[in-house]
DNA sequence: GCCGTTTTCGGCCCGACTGTTTTCAGTCG
């Protein structure tokens, strides 16, 4: 588990799940999640806040403020541990069914004593839901079904396979519609998507539903309606396409685009305004008249809100930052002028350095890094004279690209110690060092911090890369007091990666915020291990902004000799 | 339980689809 927070946001997140369960009203369960999510994303530790400094915080009133006590006192919360006696984890669990929510699950517990997923994945096929009421054949058979698919683990996918399969779609969608295109969390550029949203325009939405059943990667349809129709693909994702009339699209992809709780904060603005705001649009309350509908901006302005990037709509402070004029002008994949990591086929990349570096200055870079691994990680076979040969036949090479400056840098172990491979003497030759944690990844938290803070404080070190060594869905990221890091981090001008592989994307948007807080720089890298990988620099880009940072904040937007400048004083 | 340029009380986002409830509750996003 991490810090604080996230313990506390967890404890309440699941104090809400229980108390709607048990059927506590609707407003009390939401403030719960609202207040869960504030605490997650706040940028102090709440075990060292008194009451009044957990007031501050947005959602937080008395009552909860005085949970967060009990729980710095006790390590848990009386009211939760009174609720969790009564419903079982199991029945929680089984809300994760879909088609299976809270008031379903409460029958089934009370009802039949079931209180596991397992057991009712037996209790269907014996017949013990049968006169249920609120249970019919139909309702058995998703249920059965749910539980295949999440056994199946088919859960969320990372966003380039989510990527893939909106382009594909809307390729085949496009010449159907108006408009057509993705919407929800893959818009929003979160690092998983755990469904896709296809948002198209047309008077008659027929064609596009037939459209989208008819494609090969359909493996069924899961609901279909005049407005709607969800499908899941071969490979277990789903995909939700919505058609609305022309004139709502911009309502509608403000809609659709979510998250679920900046939508709330944006209708709540209307409801005060004497306004309603659907995907349908925007409706004065009153006389019910339409007032805006056509754009996102018109919506927006309406609001009383300049346009919100989508990836940023996510009830972490957009809001309140749009109100007061105060929205960061977010980097853009067209303010990349370099990238400072890739690799070449003398260690781990599948392209040889004439072809990476040929596809970068066709890519249009001023400048790009070729950092290959370095001898400590010793099943890349790296040699000193190798490394040299390199720099030789790079600095040869260069002459060929006049309107691109090749940078020759590797990449760095960092050991157990937070030591790296070479003296300071043979760095110094080095052009740009990239410094990554590549192995011993349980260390303890006070030992990581430790390492990774003397592998930033060394002067050879530009760049930390890939910090949290994380890989999504397979492998835990690091423990760390990160605070710390990102503290030495800006002191010694060591610049943190935002390494753009989708299983990896790492630093996160989350760290990366607070990261900002200490001041520290950062770097958008492919880690190219082949040409094609310069376009993972978007997903890269998307987290930069979901991490809320500005061109001025991202080193490889700035001219080489900032550039240069900046990491001289390293 | 939280919150306040209409409020310290009375609100709290809105709509689509499914299944079974013959008029709507539950789930989902």
């Amino acid at each position: 588990m991490g810090r604080p927070n996230d313990e506390v946001a967890e404890l309440f997140q699941e104090f809400a799940d229980l108390l709607s369960i048990t059927g506590e009203a609707a407003y009390k369960v939401r403030a719960y999640e609202k207040a869960a999510r504030a605490i997650g994303g706040y940028h102090e530790d709440v075990s060292a806040l008194d009451l009044k400094g957990l007031r501050q915080i947005p959602n937080v009133g008395d009552a909860i403020a005085k949970k967060i006590l009990d729980y710095q006192e006790t390590g848990t919360i009386r009211q939760l541990e009174a609720v969790r006696a009564k419903i079982p984890a199991g029945v929680r669990a089984l809300t994760a069914i879909p088609t299976l929510g809270p008031k379903k699950a409460l029958v089934l517990y009370e009802e039949l004593g079931i209180s596991s997923v397992d057991e009712l994945a037996e209790a269907i096929p014996a017949g013990r839901l049968e006169g249920l009421k609120g249970f019919g054949a139909k309702s058995e058979e998703n249920i059965l079904h749910g539980i295949e698919l999440m056994r199946r683990a088919g859960d969320r996918v990372l966003i380039d396979v989510a990527m893939g399969v909106a382009e594909e779609i809307i390729a085949v969608l496009s010449p159907l519609a108006g408009r057509c295109e993705y919407a929800g969390s893959l818009r929003r550029s979160r690092e998983t998507i755990g469904d896709v949203d296809i948002l198209a325009t047309a008077d008659d939405p027929g064609p596009l539903m037939a459209a989208l059943v008819a494609l090969p990667l359909v493996a069924e349809v899961i609901a279909r309606g005049e407005k709607k129709t969800s499908i899941r693909t071969v490979k277990g994702l789903q995909v939700d396409l919505r058609v609305v009339p022309p004139e709502s699209y911009g309502a509608a992809l403000q809609y659709f685009t979510g998250a679920k709780a900046h939508n709330v904060r944006t209708r709540e603005i209307a409801v005060r305004a004497g306004l309603k705001l659907s995907e349908y649009g925007l409706f004065d309350v009153e006389s019910g008249d339409l007032v805006v509908s056509r754009t996102e901006e018109e919506v927006y302005e309406r609001l009383g809100l300049p346009w919100i990037p989508p990836t940023l709509r996510e009830d972490g402070g957009e809001v309140d930052a749009a109100i007061k004029g105060e929205l960061p002008r977010l980097v853009q994949l067209g303010d990349l002028r370099g990238d400072l990591h890739s690799h070449t086929d003398l260690t781990d990349g599948i392209a040889s350095l004439e072809d990476m570096v040929a596809a970068a200055a066709a890519h249009g870079w001023e400048y790009f890094a070729i950092t290959d691994h370095a001898p400590n990680l010793f099943m890349q076979r790296m040699t000193d004279e190798k490394m040299l040969a390199q720099r030789e036949a790079a600095h040869a090479l260069g002459e060929r690209y006049p309107d691109l400056t090749l940078l020759h840098g590797t990449e760095l172990n960092i050991d157990a110690d937070g030591e790296v491979d070479w003296p300071a003497e043979f760095l110094s030759g080095f052009d740009i060092c990239v410094a990554s944690v590549h192995s011993l990844f349980t260390q303890d938290r006070a030992t990581m911090t430790r390492r990774l803070v003397r592998a930033v404080e060394n002067p050879g070190v530009h760049v930390l890369g890939h910090p949290t060594a994380r890989l999504i869905g397979r492998r835990a990221s690091v423990d760390a007091d990160w605070d710390e890091v990102f503290a030495a981090c800006a002191r010694h001008r060591t610049v943190l990666e935002i390494d753009a592989f989708p299983d990896r994307l790492d630093l996160p948007a989350d760290l990366i915020r607070r990261a900002l807080r200490h001041g520290a720089k950062f770097s958008i890298d492919s880690d190219a291990h082949a040409t094609g990988h310069f376009a993972n620099l978007r997903y890269g880009v998307g987290t930069a902004q979901r991490g809320w940072l500005t061109p001025d904040d991202v080193v490889n937007t700035w001219p080489l000799d900032r550039l240069r400048a900046y990491l001289a004083g390293s």
